[in-house]
DNA sequence: CGACACATTGACCAGACTCAAAGCTAGTGG
DNA sequence: CCACTAGCTTTGAGTCTGGTCAATGTGTCG
């Protein structure tokens, strides 16, 4: 792994791990104490760059704390499948607790702020807390869903619907980490990365995006997307937010 | 639900459960007497039956004990994605130990012998032995590995190396349980479920399975797949096992 | 200011879809 | 044991969504 600079202290990393998990559920007192006392190790990455590789057996977990990464696969002729985008809050290798070998790749998108957490403190604190291993579970089970959704999308929604979809599900995540708000976030992917993320070309990506310009359902101007008529991209996305689990939750 | 006849008793249903789960992980003497003691009810169901819907919230664990199930979602227009096909051991719900809605439809696609397993029974079980806990995670973790296989499928893989794709996938599930060997398995299901599966058209799975015949890659007749090449099927699936996590074990 | 990455557009192509018509085949009932 | 039927499979002809290739804008950063 490339860091740029040296790890830098970050007092807010456990803060931002609390409030993940309490999305997913209540945290009673010994347990957020548990979390505060994680150690963990800040980094700044650069964009684009992987985190973590197919193949290797990570120690370590990685929330996010700043920026975006992805997970992808490669294949043969430079194709590759974006599998998920992963906002501040994500831990998105926390399946590695359990699956040993990695069968994707990490990598950031944006520069990226990320504290690595070992294992081994998580096995200790779970041990300790067996509530937070099911809370655990659950992220990743969250995440499974996510999965099942974006493979409906593949499977039987056209390009239109399907970009309608994914902005739906960007936003309401942006949202729910207190990213967004008045159907305006910040999008920093091109469009390769999204037609990469929705098994299309940037070219027919573009074309798309045009369209949806043109209906005035959506702004996407300097990274920054912009939903202009939210119910009506619900419709023609079929867009139900249930498998995001989102709990009600305090501003953030 | 809509139960055929009525329960009946299977003493080898834990043996089933057993067998799945050291297929996982190594189970101790202890946690083996605690799969022996769980009450398991036993139905045996119809083809082409919902078990379980979106939107329910189901109180008991639902494993296959003979023949196939799937796991769908339904979109306007009668769109259909199947997610996933289950054999005999898999526990399609799991899921629903910690996450209450289901968010997608389990229905049988054959005929099949059912245990349901009660959640409490399950949650003291895992109580009383965190290293199973820890199991149930490691087999929704496969689960969810698997829908991230078939994201690059749908994304990035033609039609025809799809469908090669699933062939490979589909024989290894069935050999990891002993129905499957010599290059040969059943496989229960029509072109169109196939189609749902695979975001396809009957009609072109059809064509694309007469190529693949044409090309002595594959056999498919009466409801059995045998593959006549099968390291030719690989490769033009890209197809790694990895993400199966697949443990050496003894013949089923 | 220049360079490079990204976005946009056009012309043409191909893989997959639609609609429609036969052919099979396993199960059912007589 | 055979004829019938319903559901599945196969095939053809024509269409369309999304892909390819290539050129031209546009914006951002050093």
């Amino acid at each position: 792994m490339n860091f740029v600079p040296s790890p830098v202290p970050d007092p807010q990393a456990p803060g931002m791990l609390i409030r993940k998990l309490e999305s997913i559920a209540p945290l009673s007192a010994g347990e957020r104490q548990g979390i505060e006392g994680l150690p963990m190790r800040i980094h700044n990455l650069n964009a684009r760059q992987d985190i973590v590789r197919d193949g290797d057996q990570p120690t370590h977990c990685c929330l996010i704390l700043d920026g975006w990464a992805c997970r992808y696969k490669l294949l043969s002729e430079g194709k590759r499948q974006i599998l998920s985008f992963h906002i501040p809050g994500d831990i998105p290798d926390l399946q590695s607790l359990q699956i040993h070998r990695l069968d994707h790749n990490l990598a950031t998108v944006t520069k990226v702020r990320v504290a690595f957490i070992p294992h081994e403190s998580l096995g200790e604190l779970t041990a300790k807390h067996p509530s937070l291993a099911a809370v655990f579970w659950r992220d990743t089970l969250i995440d499974a869903g996510i999965f099942r959704e974006r493979l409906v999308s593949m499977g039987r929604r056209s390009a239109f619907e399907h970009i309608a979809h994914m902005f739906c599900e960007l936003y309401l995540k942006m949202q729910a980490v207190g990213l967004a708000g008045n159907f305006r976030c910040s999008l920093p992917i091109t469009q390769a990365d999204m037609a990469d993320a929705l098994g299309l070309t940037p070219v027919h990506v573009n074309r798309v995006l045009k369209e949806m310009r043109d209906q005035t359902l959506i702004t996407l101007r300097s990274s920054t997307l912009v939903i202009e008529a939210w119910d009506e991209l619900l419709r023609v996305a079929e867009f139900d937010a249930t498998y995001l689990q989102l709990r009600k939750r305090a501003a953030g």
